[in-house]
Order: structure tokens, then C-alpha cells, then sequence
DNA sequence: GAGCCTATGTCAAACTACTGACATGGAGCA
DNA sequence: TGCTCCATGTCAGTAGTTTGACATAGGCTC
């Protein structure tokens, strides 16, 4: 049970080498954002008003990649917190356009520069052109 | 909200679009599997034991990424199913080697072939030699 | 305007996965 | 032998996520 890997050819399969990849980001995000009491979804949360302000909670939910039930949680605990803000009534549809307080912009700043140093160390291994590389491929993957 | 993207350069961080073809993949395995009544995590239990027979709860889980709680509960749901067979008592230790029976491999060549047709189609807008390099990549950063 | 469709927000229930905890079996060492 | 340490298996509790369902708001066509 301690020999490498055996004859399985389970590296061949670029699905397990990516889930590999996106667990150990996982964890390392996790721990990274542990202190400032954030969760991943709650960052992504943050981060994606910070880039993109106004977005409704199905938006948010969307470009998380979970439901927007999820997002909804993520969205009232957020909003709890005082880090970000929702209008009581929506000025046009049902929609109702989220924002970063202060509060939030702040912590979101920390976060981001913490995930942002998580990510540099974690694709390390990589230069700089074959990071851009891995960026491109995996955005064609994506289009297509 | 109908623009392509605003000002945000999400597609600049690696991780989030790591995170979104990991999410597609997910996507499109949950739906290749599921006429076949199957999971991912239960596909990936069997696909380990596949290429590696005799593997103990403990090592799938870690092999799959998730706790050994959570293969627990997957193992005995497939043995319950007769996919798969574990001794009563361990021959040394604790661990009880788990093995396909006839009908976990019968299952296992369907989900397989399934799911290596949704990872060709996936990739499919990369050539061979991209996914061979998207490959080597992030095996490197899983090495780091 | 009436009717239909879509999108959004929200509630409830089910499921999934995790954390924490404990007991057991074996290896290593004094 | 006795002790410690580690890995495995398992149970219980908790948190997060999803599925399903429903009401509402607006756009669209007729």
C-alpha cells in the first residue's frame, strides 16, 4: 500500500489531476481565510462585489458556481456582519443590487491579498509563462 | 448585467477559472452517471478499486478527497448495492481490503467509457498536445 | 389588456460532507 | 512486558448545499 501508484494510470486522467489540483487549493484557501473568519463562498462572495458591484444574489450565486439558495445564506450572514448592504425593497424587478460596505471593503482587501499570496505559492512550481499558459488552456476548456 | 464581463478580471486569477472547469466537469459527470444510478463519489470509489483492487476505506477516501467518514458512508451504500465486497473481519490490522464483484465491474466498464467520453468532450476544444501539456501542468503543481 | 414565459427571492425538507470523539489493532521502543 | 504512538473503523452531532416548490415582478406576444 506504500509503492507509488501502482499500475493504476489514474495521472493520465486530466479530471483527477485537476480535482487533485482544486482540492489543494481548497484546503489551502480554507485555511488561509479561517482567521479572518471568512469561509470560501463568503470570499468569493466578497471578492466578485468588489470587482463588480450591484450584482443581485442570483448573479452572485451564478458566478460562484452553487445555488441561489447557497448564495442566499452566504448573502444574509455577509449581510449580518455588517459587510455588505441590501436595498429592503428592489428599485426595478425583484433583483436587489448587493454592495461592499466599508467594513466589507476592508476585509475583502485582507482576504484578497491573502488568497492572492495562497495562490502565487500554489502554482509555484509553474513560471510565469507556463502559469499564463495553464490560464489560457483552461479558459479555452471553458469556451468551448 | 448583460455585459460580457465589466471591468472585473476574473479570467486573470487562475483559480476561479480552475474553479469553473472543475465545476462544468462536475456538472457533466453527475449527468453521465446518473441514468447509471451512480454518484461521482461513488463512480471515483469504484474507478479506484478498478485500478487497484484490495484498497482499504482510509486509502479511497484520501485518493478520492474526502474523509474516511464519508467513503464509509459511499463504501457500505455500495455494498449494500453489490458493487462491492469487504471481508468481516481484517485479516491483519483493522483495514478490511475492498474489492469490485462481478456486477461493480460490469457497472464500473459503463461509467467508465461514460466518463471518459464527457472528459474527451470537455477537452475537446484543446489538441492532444494541449491537454498533454494541461496535464503535465498541473501535475507539477500537485507536485510542489 | 390578457396570457405566457422567464427570472428572482424565499421557504422547507433531504441529502451530503465535515468535525469531534472513541475504541481497536499493530508497530516501535525502553 | 509495558508503554507510547499512529492508523483504521465507526458513531454522533453539526454545518453547508442541494432539490423541490411557490409567489412575485417584468418582458413578450397576441
Amino acid at each position: 500500500m506504500e509503492q507509488p501508484e501502482a499500475v493504476g494510470e489514474l495521472d493520465r486522467s486530466v479530471s483527477y489531476v485537476l480535482k487533485q489540483v482544486h482540492a489543494a487549493m481548497r484546503t489551502a484557501m480554507d485555511e488561509t481565510l479561517r482567521p479572518l473568519d471568512l469561509t470560501v463562498p463568503q470570499y468569493a462572495c466578497l471578492e466578485l462585489l468588489g470587482r463588480e458591484p450591484g450584482l443581485s444574489n442570483s448573479e452572485l450565486a451564478r458566478r460562484a458556481f452553487v445555488t441561489r439558495q447557497s448564495m442566499n445564506v452566504v448573502v444574509h450572514r455577509l449581510q449580518e456582519s455588517g459587510l455588505l448592504t441590501r436595498p429592503e425593497q428592489a428599485a426595478h424587478g425583484r433583483a436587489r443590487p448587493t454592495e461592499l460596505t466599508a467594513d466589507g471593503r476592508t476585509l475583502l482587501r485582507k482576504a484578497s491579498v491573502a488568497v492572492r499570496a495562497v495562490e502565487k505559492k500554489l502554482f509555484s512550481p509553474l513560471s510565469e509563462e507556463r502559469q499564463r499558459r495553464l490560464r489560457e488552456d483552461l479558459a479555452a476548456v471553458v469556451a468551448g
